[in-house]
DNA sequence: GACAATAACGAACGTTCGTGCTTTTATCTT
DNA sequence: AAGATAAAAGCACGAACGTTCGTTATTGTC
C-alpha cells in the first residue's frame, strides 16, 4: 500500500468521524486539513471534488458496518439469534466504529433526502441493502420454524429499522438513558407479534 | 397586525418551508431574501442572528404542528379512537402544512443532536412536549380500558414515534410506494400488542 | 398634513467555501 | 544512486456566508 493510498485513507477515516457529527454537507475540505495538518489542496487533490469525498465517506462507512454489523452477526445460528445480533451488534455500531455522532447513515439520510445525486443514489443502494440484509435473515427465521409462516420479511425488516431510528432519536437528541432498554423493549414485542402469527 | 409582523411572518413561512428541505443549518439569509425578493439586512434586521430565525422557525413550526395534528386529533373520542387520529394526522402532517421537504422536526433532531446551544434545547423541548402528548392519549387509553392496565405509555409513545420515523425514511429516502401501508401496519401491531397485555 | 417611528435598502466588512493552477518535495522503481 | 512518478504544498480565484453600518422609504399617529 503506497503512501498516497494510506493518506487518502486517513482522510476517508477522519471525514467519516466527523461526517457523524455534522453530516456529508457540513464536511469541509478546509476543516479536514487543518484537523489532518495538511493543505488543503493537497487534500483535495485526493478527490476531484466534494462530492466525489461524500460518496467515499459512504462507502468507507459502508465497509466498516459490514466488518462490524454484518460480518460478525452472520456467524450467529441462523433465524432468531442472528437476527438478534444483527440488532444488538447495531446498537452499539457507532462507538465500535468511533463515530462521535451516531450513525452516519441515519444521519446522512435526513440530510440527502431531499437532494438529488450520486450521493443520494449511493446512500439508497446502501439503504436497501441493510434493509435486504434485514429481511433474508428473518426470511430464514421462518425456514427455521422460529417465525410464522405469514410474516412478511420486509415488514419485517422495516419495524427493526424502524426500531433503530427510534433508539437513535432517544438516544442522540433527547439524550434519554432509558434508550437501550426502549429499543430492546420494542424489539422485543417485534418478536412476540412475530411469534404469534405462528399460531394463527 | 402591523406590516412588520406580516412580513415576520411571510419570512418564517418560507424559511420553514425551505429548511424542511435543505435543514435549519442549511438555511441563508441571502437565500431567503432572493426568495422573497427583499435585502438581506431588511430580512436581517427582523431577527439579531440566524441563530434566532433558526430558533422562531422551529417555534412556528410548532403552532403549526399543534394546529394541524394535536388540536384536530384531540376532538376525537379518547383513547384508541383519539391515538389513531394522532397518528393518521401525523401521516400526512407535512403535506397539510405545505413542507416540501418532510417533518421539520425530524430533520432537525438529526441536524441538531450534537450541536448543543439553544435551538437544540427548543426543539429537544417541543420533542419532549410531543412524546407527552402520546402518552398521555395512550393513559385515557388505559383508563378507558382499551388498552391493557400495564402497558407502558411512554414506551408505547417511544415506539411510536419510532414508526413515525420509519415512515419518514421509508416514504422520503427509498421513495417507498408502501410506506404508508408499512407505517400503519407498524401502528396496528403496537395496538394488538398493547391489547394482548390486556389479558396478561 | 406633519412628525416620529419603523421597515427596508445598498454597500461593505472579514471569513470561509470549493476548486484551479504551478511548483516543490517525497516516494518508488530500476 | 538516478531518474521517473506520485503526493503534497503554495497561492489565488470567485462566490457565498453572517453581520454591521449609515441612509432612504414607508408606515402609523396626532
Amino acid at each position: 500500500m503506497g503512501k498516497g493510498e494510506r493518506t487518502r485513507e486517513a482522510i476517508l477515516d477522519h471525514a467519516m468521524r466527523l461526517a457523524s457529527a455534522v453530516g456529508l454537507a457540513g464536511l469541509s475540505i478546509g476543516r479536514l486539513a487543518t484537523d489532518l495538518e495538511m493543505s488543503k489542496s493537497g487534500l483535495f487533490a485526493h478527490f476531484q471534488s466534494k462530492e466525489t469525498l461524500q460518496d467515499q465517506v459512504l462507502v468507507r462507512a459502508s465497509q466498516l458496518f459490514i466488518e462490524i454489523v454484518v460480518r460478525p452477526a452472520l456467524a450467529a445460528p441462523r433465524g432468531e439469534p442472528r437476527l438478534r445480533a444483527l440488532f444488538e451488534r447495531w446498537l452499539d455500531w457507532t462507538r465500535t466504529a468511533g463515530l462521535p455522532g451516531g450513525c452516519l447513515f441515519v444521519t446522512a439520510a435526513v440530510e440527502l433526502d431531499d437532494r438529488p445525486g450520486p450521493v443520494r443514489d449511493r446512500l439508497v443502494a446502501l439503504q436497501k441493502e441493510w434493509l435486504d440484509v434485514i429481511g433474508r435473515v428473518a426470511r430464514t427465521g421462518i425456514a427455521e420454524g422460529h417465525f410464522g409462516g405469514n410474516l412478511d420479511p420486509e415488514q419485517l425488516a422495516h419495524d427493526l429499522y424502524a426500531v433503530m431510528l427510534g433508539y437513535h432519536h432517544a438516544a442522540r437528541l433527547l439524550r434519554d438513558p432509558r434508550a437501550v432498554s426502549r429499543a430492546r423493549a420494542g424489539f422485543e414485542s417485534l418478536l412476540t407479534a412475530t411469534r404469534a402469527r405462528k399460531s394463527a
